[in-house]
RNA sequence: GCCCACCUAGCUCAGUCGGUAGAGCACGUCCUUGGUAAGGACGAGGUCUCGGGUUCGAUCCCCGAGGUGGGCUCCA
């Protein structure tokens, strides 16, 4: 159970050669216009395929039209796949002949893990590869396909590695999957919580302020706003006690918990910050870094007292923000940023307890999850990495735990080997959006390093100081990421209860201002959040302002509503009203709809930004 | 960080074969009193990302920086 476990799943056989064959087709195809292409691998992937090439100039996008054609014309000739085993010298002396540099390194790869002397190549026409197959029997045989875009890849993956050009592509079975797909990648593009961002004045990225650093404006604080409280409730219901702990701290508990030397490169600092030193001044400054992690606060705050084994285990949560360093080409929108808020939490117990608490953790997570309409969760377990802290009795122990909180149950996982924290290994939940991407939920680590470090105790029933165990744990992740993906979820479609602009009150004309006034005053009494629209002007102008805004609901008065006290009911992403629903009703109906954290009637995978595109 | 592309009004973009620039939306003023997804007129708005170079002259060409975007996990 590798990396290698996280491999798309190619499922149907037939689709795996038929994209490996397009693959191929197009790598014919870019060795027709550059004879001198050298080729790296030309795998299938999630939805179609790929391939690198190293060419004398940069491709751009004009050139895949180009290469489509020449593909289209080798699918028209409907030449043979042809299958041949090689001897390992053969085979070098083949394509050092071809001076194919990458297929080399890969054949000699091969020979030390395969050892049984043979590689196998295919062939189409004038281009030969190392290829294990399958394909599909002839070039005729491979359905629609589209070129997508290029871009740079590092031979094997490895930045230290010659850069090649990749290009992307999809290949499907028949004209209607293809089209299908296409229209899947419009609606995601349509989804870009960038995008949203932007249209829906969610949040801003100012270059002058600093690039993966986040503004959120009005209408997502207020959003931000609504899950932390919410949030908040949910953590004391479940017995966490919340704090909050400084953005920096001085380097000595960085160089203690092992931040320093194992995370460093991800933190920001150090800031030298004077400490008197009295007139002369001699003592030199001390350096403090900003945080990239809540936990050493934590473990301070839990080492504020002596704690008894009846007060464990102790949950103790914080909506912290931390700062990390990402490289320039890793951010992207509020996805990936420098400056983000955790919903962290360090629950401090002991060995005995900490399956148990794993397991809340676990339970807890799933109720978040469903509450934001995510589903069909798949759990990850991430087992020690490289670069890390303790001993492997330590991690053999930890790891152990996991699995047997998992195992009991009964959840299936799928194991990331490496993929832990370097102080701890970890379960993540991953959950599927309303189009069926997967996203990251929530993290538990269970964590026997830092206890050590820090000295972490607790006094059990015989009156013994006992090592204490710390979880870590994440249900948000951090809002940053967690509302970036909502807005793609929710495809900026937000639920009554977190939606900035929850109704619209707008009165045909100036004669029902007072009852639209009335309508709005009583919904905020009720703790709406409420527009009033306030411009005269075309009223078919106003509904679709409203609806730009994302408005839930638009409530439209004039005289005859005033005069029968009811209001006229649209909703958003919908051209139905609904006339005279009595005020009382309405007010009913929309604390019932925030109660309960309903997910809105627009919410699914077509339906909101259908909708949007109406009109 | 690396490769490629891009950066012009708040937003989306056009444009200048090198002679300091335009549209739509948004914004402002006025008109329009409108029954369910774009009513009309006028106006304001620009260090063409920044810094160097070439040139009589650079938003445009060259070099550098910053930012943004697509990638850099899928291993014949």
């Amino acid at each position: 159970m590798a990396k290698t476990e996280r491999k798309p799943d190619h499922g149907d056989d037939k689709l795996y050669a038929l994209r490996h064959s397009t693959a191929h087709v197009m790598a014919g195809a870019v060795l027709e216009l550059f004879p001198d292409a050298k080729f790296g691998f030309g795998p299938p992937v999630a939805d179609g395929f790929y391939y690198d090439f190293d060419l004398p100039r940069a491709l751009t996008v004009e050139d895949l039209p180009k290469i489509e054609e020449r593909m289209r014309a080798t699918v028209g000739q409907d030449l043979a796949f042809e299958h041949k085993e090689l001897s390992v010298p053969e085979a070098l002396a083949f394509f050092r002949e071809r001076r194919q540099d990458y297929k080399i390194d890969q054949i000699t790869k091969l020979d030390e893990e395969v050892q049984d002397g043979t590689v196998s190549i295919y062939q189409h026409g004038g281009f030969v590869d190392l290829c294990r197959g399958p394909h599909v029997e002839r070039t005729g045989k491979i359905g629609p396909f589209r070129l997508l875009s290029v871009a740079g890849a590092y031979w094997r993956g490895n930045e230290r590695n010659p850069q090649l050009q990749r290009i992307y592509g999809t290949a499907w079975p028949s004209q209607k999957e293809l089209d299908a797909y296409l229209e899947k990648l419009k609606e995601i593009e349509r989804r870009d919580h960038r995008r949203l961002g932007a249209d829906l004045e969610l949040f801003r990225i100012d270059d002058e302020l600093g690039s993966g650093l986040v503004l959120w404006l009005p209408n997502l604080s207020v959003v931000r706003e609504e899950l932390e409280t919410w949030w908040r409730a949910i953590h004391r219901e479940h017995g966490y006690t919340l704090v909050y702990t400084p953005h920096i701290a001085h380097e000595k508990i960085y160089q203690r918990s092992g931040h320093l030397e194992k995370y460093g490169e991800n933190m920001y600092g150090p800031l030298l910050l004077e400490s008197g030193g009295g007139p002369g001044g001699q003592r030199p400054p001390d350096r403090f870094w900003i945080k990239p992690m809540n936990c050493p606060g934590h473990i301070k705050v839990y080492q504020s007292k002596v704690h008894s084994y009846r007060e464990l285990p102790l949950r103790i949560g914080e909506l912290g923000t931390v700062y990390r360093y990402e490289r320039g080409g890793a951010l992207h929108g509020m996805l990936r940023v420098r400056g983000f808020t955790q919903d962290d939490s360090h629950i401090f117990c002991s060995w005995a307890q900490a399956q148990d608490e794993i397991g809340k953790v676990f339970d807890l997570a799933m109720e978040f999850l469903r509450t934001f309409g995510y589903s069909d969760p798949r759990i990850y377990l991430s087992t020690r990495p490289e670069r890390r802290l303790g001993s492997d009795e330590l991690w053999d122990k930890a790891e152990g735990a996991l699995k047997e909180a998992l195992g009991v149950r009964e959840v299936p996982y799928q194991v990331d080997e490496g993929g832990g924290v370097f102080y701890a290994p970890k379960i993540d939940i991953k959950v599927l959006d309303a189009i069926g991407r997967e996203w990251q939920g929530a993290t538990i680590q269970i964590d026997l390093n830092l206890p050590e470090r820090f000295d972490v105790t607790f006094v059990n029933a015989k009156g013994e100081r006992e090592r204490a165990v710390m979880i870590h744990r994440v249900l948000f992740g951090s809002l940053e990421r967690f509302v970036g993906g909502l807005i793609e979820h929710y495809a900026g479609n937000f639920p009554l209860w977190l939606s900035w602009e929850q109704a619209t009150v707008i009165p045909i004309r100036e004669t029902a201002r007072p009852y639209a006034e009335e309508i709005a005053t009583a919904l905020r009494a009720r703790g709406f959040r409420i527009h009033l629209d306030p411009q005269p002007g075309d009223l078919r102008t106003r509904i679709k302002e409203a609806q730009g805004r994302k408005a839930n609901y638009m409530l439209v008065v004039g005289d005859r509503e005033a005069e029968s006290r009811t209001v006229s009911v649209r909703r958003r992403g919908s051209r139905e009203e609904e006339r005279g629903v009595a005020l009382e009703a309405l007010l009913e109906r929309l604390i019932t709809e925030r109660e309960t954290k309903a997910l809105p009637p627009d919410f699914g995978p077509r339906g909101p930004s259908l909708a949007d595109t109406l009109g």
